[in-house]
RNA sequence: GGGCCGGUAGAUCAGUCUGGAAGAUCGCUUCCUUGGCAUGGAAGAGGCCGCGAGUUCGAGUCUCGCCCGGUCCA
C-alpha cells in the first residue's frame, strides 16, 4: 500500500461524505465521543457513533420488529431494489471456479472480479442485486472455533449485494447520493426504522490497492450495512481516480434478518427449525432471560481483534454474576447446537456447489467443520440424528437456493464418508496414546507435536485420555503459539521459485486465430507481422494453435518461396500468436508466407482433446454429480482428466466411464463451437462451462457436444465425436484428497496400447503354455505352488543339516579342545546357517565354519555352541576380508562373504590357522 | 500449494536409529482338561516385511523412485 492509513483518513473531509440526504434532512455530523470516529445523526445530543462497542453491545435484542426470517429477507431486499430501478441477478456458485485466486466466493463483489471491475466485460445488469451466498471458513474473519460463542459469526452467510458500476462506456449507474437515499428508504419505509434510529459513520474502506469512502449504517447498537464507495487506486505510485468506479454494498442479509426479529442470536434468526431439533433431542432448555442477556454482551467481544476469546469470555461470566465453568456448563451445549447449525449449513451449501472435504485447500477447512460437528456432538453428549440435522439444513437452503437440494444424496454420501474416517483417525488415535500412555507420563513438546501433526491428536486429547486412566499430562498452554513458531522456522528454510525468463514483446499485435474455423484444414497463407531475434515470427493470422487451456502446440513447417522453416514451439502473447522456428530465418515483415500444420498430430491433439469432454461428463454420469474437472493435459500421445471425487475410482467404475465414453463416439454426436460473450454463456450455460477453470477474456469460445457437455474451452475440436475413433482408460490415481486423475488415450494411441495389453498377454501364457483366459488361475495356482515348495525346501535344508551332522556322520578335527568343522559345502545363506548351527548343536566344544560359493561370491558362516566362550565373529570376518568383502554377526553366530571366488582354498586353509592362533 | 507420518501373519502392532536366523498379542486349526460351557493347558498353520531400482558378501532395516493410506499448515 502506497498511502497510509493515516494519510487516507485525511483525505476524505466533510464534502467527501455528505450526501444529498444528509443536507435535506438536516443531519448533523459529529465525532464519536468514545472511539472518536465522525458520524452523521438526527439527533443533536448523541454523543456515539452507533458501533456495537461504542452502544454497550446489541440494543435490539428481544426487540421484534418487522420479523422477517431468512428467506422473507431476500425477497423483502430484493423487491425493495426491483422496485427502485434494480435488475436482480442469479447467485453465483460458492466455489468461485471463475476466479484463480480465490477457491470459495468470500463478498457479492467477487462476482465481478476481475471482468466487469477491469471493464473487459460489462455488467450483467446496471445496477443489479444479487443474494449471494458466501463462505468465510478461515482467516482473519472468523475463527472457527468462535462459531457459536460471538451470537453473530456465521462460516456462510448470504451478502445480498446491491451494485452500481459507473465508467464512461456504462449507463444506469449511479453514486453515493442515490446509494445513501435508497438505503435510507429501505430501512425507514421497510423495516421500519424512524430516521433519528439510524447513524451513518463515515469509514474509509481499502482493499486490492483500490480504495475510497465508505458510509455504515447504524442502529440499535449493530452495523446493518456498510456502502463502500470504490473510487481511487494507484498509477505509479500516485493515487488515480478509477476509470471503473463501483459501489459495493454488502447487505448483512442474515444480519439483517437478525435485526428485524431481535432473537437472542443469529442462529435462532436464521435455522431455528434447526436449533429448536437439536434441543428438542437433547431436552435441553436455556433460560431465554440468561441468554439474552449473555447475547447483548457476547455482542462486545473483540473477535476481530484477539483470536482466543478465553479472557474475554471470564470477564462476560463475570458480568452475567457466574464463573466462567458456570458459564461454560450452561450455555456450551448451546454455543455447540448454534455452531453445529452452522456448520451443517456451510457443508450443505458448498458440496451442493461441488466443494469436497479433503486435506488439502479450502476442502481441508469443510473437513474441519464436519469434524467439528462431530466433536461438539461428543463432547456434550449431544444425541441426533446427522442424517436430520443436514436434511433440515438442505430443506432451509433449498428454498431460497433450490440447486441444494438436488444435491442431497452427494451430501449425504460425503458426509457419512468423512464420519467414518473421522472416528478411524480417533480410533487409531486413543489406541496409540494409550500405548504410550503404559510407557510413560510425560509427554514431550516434540510428541506432541508428533501426535497433532501426524495423527490428528491435538494436546487436549491427549490430556483427555490420560484422564481416563486416571494420570494427568501436562500440556502446555501455549502449545499453539509454539507450534506456529515451529512452522515459522519451517519456512524459511524453503526457497523461492525462479522465475523463466520469457520473451518480451515490445508491441503488441493482433493474430487472427483461423485454427477455429475448420479444425481439419491444415494449410494457409498469411502475412508476416514482426520477427523476433530471427527465430519467433508473429502472422497476421495462423493455423497453429498456440499452447494454453491445456492444449499443447501445434508443429509444422512455414514456406516462403523455397525456403522451409520448421514450428517447433507456439506460444500466445496477450493477443499475438508467436511462431518459434527451429531455424534462424531471414524473412523481411510484410512478406507472405505459405503455413502448413502436421495434420497427423493435430488430429491427435484434437481425438485427446474432445475425449477429455466426453470422459467429464461420464464420470458425472457414473461417479455423480459431485464431479468437476479440476485439471487436464491434452498432447498427442495421452489425456490426463483430473476430476473432483471424494474417494478413488474403482476397477469398475473406470471401465463403466470408459464404456459411457464410447458409447457417446458410437453415437456419432455432432460438436458445435461458437463465440459468445461472457455474460451471455453464463446466463445460457451457468457456470458449469468453466469446468476447464478459469478462461480469460470477453468473448469465450463455447465448445458443445450435443446434449453431453458444454465447456468454454479455447482448444480445438472435433466436429463430431465419432471423430475420436475410441476411448480407452489406463488408470486412475488419487493424485491428493479430493483429487482423481483418469489416464485417457483417444484414437491411434489407445489401439495400440490395448495391442499391447494383448501382446503382454499373449506373452505371459506363452510361458506358461495356457490360453490367455486361464493365465489368472494359472498364476494363482503356480504361486501357492511356490510358495508350498519354498517351505518345503525351507523343511527339508533343515533335516537334510540334522541328518548330515547328526550321529557323527560329518567328523570334527580337534584344534586343541575345541571341536573344528571346516567345509566347503553348497546352498545359500540361509542353508549354510541351519547346517552351521546344526553342527556345533551335539558339541558343546563345537565351532564350525562353511563356505559356498557360486559364480560371483562366496558366503562364509561361522558357528560355535552356545555355551562355549569363543570369538566366532572375528574369524569370520578375518576370513571375509581375504574374500574380498566383509562380515559381521552376534555371539554365537557370524556371517560374511566376498566376491573373491579364487581364494577358497585359501580361506579353507587359514580358516584353522586363525582359530589356532585364538585359542 | 507446502510439510510430516505410516504400509511387517486374518486383526492390532514390535523390530528400522546402530544391516546379520522374521517376532508378540488376539484370532484361527487340532489335541488335552470337562457331563456340557466359560476357562485352563499343549501343539500347529498362517509372511512377495506395499512395489521397483541402487548400495552391500548380506536389506524388513540404508539411498532413490513409484503406489497406497493418514495427518497438519497456508
Amino acid at each position: 500500500m502506497p498511502i497510509s492509513g493515516k494519510q487516507l483518513k485525511e483525505r476524505f473531509k466533510r464534502e467527501d461524505y455528505e450526501v444529498k440526504l444528509f443536507k435535506e434532512r438536516g443531519f448533523i455530523r459529529k465525532s464519536c465521543s468514545i472511539c472518536n470516529h465522525n458520524f452523521w445523526t438526527l439527533v443533536s445530543d448523541q454523543e456515539t457513533c452507533g458501533d456495537t462497542r461504542c452502544s454497550g453491545g446489541y440494543q435490539f435484542l428481544g426487540k421484534k420488529g418487522k420479523n422477517l426470517n431468512f428467506d422473507e429477507t431476500i425477497k423483502s431486499l430484493t423487491d425493495f431494489f426491483v422496485k427502485n430501478g434494480h435488475t436482480a441477478i442469479k447467485d453465483y456458485p460458492v466455489v468461485s471456479r471463475w476466479r484463480a485466486d480465490m477457491e470459495f466466493t468470500i463478498a457479492s463483489i467477487a462476482d465481478f472480479q476481475p471482468w466487469v471491475l477491469e471493464g473487459i466485460i460489462d455488467p450483467p445488469a446496471n445496477p443489479l442485486v444479487v443474494p449471494q451466498m458466501c463462505i468465510r471458513t478461515g482467516g482473519e474473519f472468523s475463527d472457527i472455533d468462535n462459531i457459536g460463542k460471538t451470537a453473530r459469526h456465521l462460516t456462510s452467510f448470504v451478502m445480498f449485494g446491491q451494485h452500481s458500476f459507473n465508467s464512461e462506456k456504462l449507463t444506469g449507474g449511479y453514486w453515493m447520493d442515490r446509494c445513501i437515499e435508497l438505503n435510507f428508504k429501505y430501512l425507514t419505509e421497510e423495516i421500519g426504522l424512524i430516521p433519528e434510529e439510524i447513524t451513518y459513520g463515515e469509514g474509509i474502506w481499502s482493499g486490492g490497492g483500490n480504495f475510497g469512502p465508505n458510509l455504515e449504517a447504524f442502529a440499535y447498537g449493530t452495523e446493518l450495512v456498510n456502502n463502500v464507495f470504490i473510487a481511487y487506486g494507484f498509477e505509479n505510485g500516485a493515487v488515480k481516480k478509477l476509470d471503473m468506479q463501483v459501489i459495493d454494498v454488502g447487505w448483512g442479509l442474515d444480519r439483517t434478518s437478525w435485526f428485524t426479529q431481535g432473537t437472542p442470536t443469529i442462529y435462532e434468526a436464521i435455522f431455528p427449525n434447526v436449533i429448536e431439533y437439536l434441543q428438542k433431542e437433547n431436552g435441553y432448555k436455556v433460560d431465554q432471560k440468561l441468554l439474552m442477556d449473555y447475547s447483548k454482551l457476547s455482542g462486545l467481544l473483540a473477535v476481530e481483534e484477539v483470536k482466543d476469546l478465553k479472557e474475554e469470555r471470564i470477564e462476560l461470566a463475570g458480568k452475567l454474576g457466574m464463573s466462567y465453568k458456570e458459564m461454560l456448563d450452561i450455555l456450551g451445549p448451546q454455543e455447540a447446537i448454534y455452531a453445529i447449525g452452522d456448520h451443517a449449513r456451510t457443508l450443505s451449501m458448498t458440496i451442493a456447489d461441488g466443494a469436497i472435504p479433503s486435506n488439502v485447500g479450502g476442502g481441508y477447512n469443510l473437513r474441519i467443520l464436519l469434524r467439528r460437528i462431530i466433536a461438539l456432538k461428543e463432547l456434550y453428549k449431544l444425541q441426533f440424528s446427522v442424517v436430520k440435522l443436514f436434511d433440515l439444513q438442505i430443506n432451509n437452503l433449498s428454498i431460497s437456493f433450490p440447486r441444494v437440494k438436488e444435491h442431497r444424496e452427494e451430501i449425504h454420501k460425503i458426509v457419512d464418508l468423512e464420519t467414518k474416517r473421522y472416528s478411524e483417525t480417533k480410533k487409531s488415535g486413543r489406541r496409540i496414546i494409550n500405548d504410550l500412555l503404559q510407557k510413560k507420563t510425560e509427554f514431550s513438546f516434540k510428541t506432541l507435536v508428533n501426535l497433532y501433526q501426524n495423527n490428528g491428536i491435538n494436546p487436549l486429547m491427549v490430556k483427555e485420555l490420560a484422564k481416563e486412566k486416571n494420570l494427568e499430562i501436562d500440556v502446555p498452554a501455549d502449545f499453539y503459539i509454539k507450534l506456529e513458531e515451529y512452522f515459522a522456522e519451517q519456512k524459511k528454510q524453503q526457497e523461492g521459485i525462479e522465475d523463466k525468463a520469457e520473451i518480451q514483446l515490445e508491441k503488441e499485435y493482433q493474430t487472427y486465430p483461423l485454427y477455429y474455423e475448420n479444425v481439419y484444414e491444415s494449410q494457409f497463407t498469411a502475412e508476416v507481422l514482426d520477427i523476433i531475434n530471427n527465430q519467433y515470427l508473429i502472422l497476421d493470422k495462423t493455423m497453429f494453435y498456440p499452447t494454453g487451456g491445456g492444449q499443447i502446440h501445434d508443429t509444422g513447417t512455414i514456406q516462403f518461396k523455397d525456403k522451409k522453416y520448421h514450428v517447433v514451439d507456439v506460444m500466445k502473447k496477450g493477443s499475438s500468436i508467436l511462431h518459434k522456428l527451429k531455424e534462424k530465418c531471414d524473412l523481411k515483415k510484410g512478406v507472405s508466407i505459405t503455413g502448413e500444420i502436421d495434420a497427423k498430430r493435430r488430429m491427435a491433439i484434437m481425438r485427446h482433446h474432445t475425449a477429455v469432454h466426453v470422459v467429464n461428463r461420464a464420470a458425472r454420469e457414473v461417479l455423480g454429480r459431485h464431479i468437476w474437472q479440476a485439471g487436464a493435459d491434452k498432447t498427442e500421445k495421452k489425456a490426463r482428466l483430473d476430476i473432483t471425487h471424494y474417494q478413488s475410482v474403482s476397477t469398475e467404475e473406470l471401465q463403466e466411464i470408459e464404456y459411457t465414453s464410447n458409447k457417446i463416439i458410437f453415437e456419432k454426436r455432432e460438436i458445435s463451437k461458437v463465440n459468445l460473450d461472457r455474460d451471455e454463456a453464463e446466463r445460457d450455460y451457468g457456470f458449469q462451462i468453466y469446468q476447464g477453470g478459469v478462461v480469460p477474456g470477453k468473448t469465450l469460445h463455447i465448445v458443445s457436444i450435443d446434449e453431453w457437455d458444454i465447456e468454454a474451452c479455447g482448444g480445438t475440436h472435433l466436429d463430431n465425436t465419432s471423430d475420436i475413433g475410441i476411448i480407452k482408460l489406463t488408470s486412475s490415481e488419487r493424485i491428493q484428497d479430493g483429487v482423481v486423475r483418469l489416464d485417457i488415450l483417444a484414437g491411434e494411441p489407445a489401439l495400440r496400447y490395448i495391442q499391447e495389453q494383448e501382446n503382454i498377454l499373449k506373452k505371459s501364457s506363452a510361458i506358461m503354455s495356457v490360453e490367455p483366459k486361464m493365465l489368472p488361475k494359472t498364476a494363482k495356482r503356480f504361486f501357492n505352488e511356490w510358495k508350498e515348495q519354498k517351505k518345503t525346501i525351507e523343511s527339508l535344508t533343515k533335516k537334510i543339516a540334522e541328518l548330515q551332522y547328526s550321529n557323527n556322520s560329518t567328523k570334527s578335527e580337534k584344534i586343541g579342545h575345541l571341536d573344528v568343522f571346516v567345509q566347503e559345502t553348497s546352498g545359500g545363506q540361509k542353508e549354510l546357517i541351519l547346517q552351521a548351527t546344526q553342527a556345533v548343536k551335539h558339541y558343546p566344544n563345537g565351532i564350525c565354519v562353511l563356505i559356498s560359493s557360486d559364480n560371483n561370491r562366496v558366503t562364509l558362516i561361522g558357528a560355535r555352541n552356545k555355551e562355549l566362550d569363543f570369538d566366532i565373529v572375528t574369524v569370520i570376518k578375518e576370513l571375509s576380508e581375504i574374500a574380498g568383502g566383509s562380515g559381521g554377526g552376534k555371539g554365537e553366530l557370524a556371517i560374511g562373504g566376498g566376491s573373491s571366488v579364487d581364494k577358497i582354498a585359501t580361506i579353507l586353509i587359514q580358516a584353522k590357522d586363525i582359530i589356532r592362533k585364538m585359542i
